[in-house]
DNA sequence: ATAGGGCCTGTAGTTAGTACAGGTGCAAGA
DNA sequence: TCTTGCACCTGTACTAACTACAGGCCCTAT
């Protein structure tokens, strides 16, 4: 009769289903630092309660937001209490705007570059492809 | 007498800093099939002629431009007169554009949260960050 | 003669996971 | 009751595109 005491809570492929992350990236979660050991079950099994999932979901929306794990784990510390202050997470969030404001604009003039080289092919057998000799051109 | 009868080329190193690559880069690329196996001085020094250093700085052109090593094999074999025609390669270039474009869209949306949610910090010492407290709102 | 630097090799580490092999237990169908 | 199949467990290897490092060799300058 022991075992099964109502183990409230999601298994791990449930808490995956619920989140939409991989399965394994939960465990890797864990390994990494940022989610905390879960109980087990007698055999075993890891069991999730609703905090714990409500922390991944938190982790998953700063990974989606580009937040690093190593960045992740500053955010996570100030949420568990002890480490930096709001000011500083609004320093993290500010460079993070800046290196996206810069990764935009790469990109920009790297579509800009890629449609004026692509125009010019004419699509053909021709054994000179503009393209090609659009990238022996130094940027 | 034998050992230097005038070793005209690159030395590793000398190409690594005129093409502003990394010393180990050029290496990886010889192993990764990109770049061919150099000819060596006595000693075994890799030398570059500057065909080779044409090649390297395409390949680093190409991988500025996000082609990844796979797709750059496809643009070296048309280089190398088999394979792919030029029609292959405006595929690939117009491909890689639509990622691009997605790739802007994606952290423009990205840029807009974190500004949203940054403005409201008031970068004080407040327990309750409201960055933190977006994050853990779902998207 | 020796100290320094550049080069050589093979291997391990990086980021953020994903995939897989081999094993255990649980629950339902035949 | 058997058994089949799934979910879960663990540890390890793999991915991309490099970068870094350890341990040696050789060349040049002092």
């Amino acid at each position: 009769m022991a075992g099964h005491r109502s183990e409230r809570g999601l298994k791990r492929g449930e808490l995956a289903r619920r989140t939409g992350c991989h399965l394994e990236t939960i465990r890797y979660y864990e390994t990494a630092g940022l989610m905390p050991e879960p109980a087990r079950t007698d055999a075993g099994h890891r069991i999730y309660d609703p905090e714990q999932e409500r922390r991944l979901r938190f982790i998953l929306r700063a990974r989606e937001l580009g937040f690093t794990i190593e960045e992740l784990k500053g955010l996570l510390k100030l949420i568990d209490g002890d480490g930096p202050s709001c000011g500083d997470v609004y320093d993290m969030a500010e460079a993070h705007i800046a290196s996206i404001r810069s990764k935009i604009t790469d990109l920009k003039k790297l579509e800009k570059t890629l449609v004026e080289i692509s125009t010019e092919c004419a699509r053909g057998e021709a054994p000179d492809c503009p393209i090609i000799d659009a990238l022996y051109e130094s940027a």
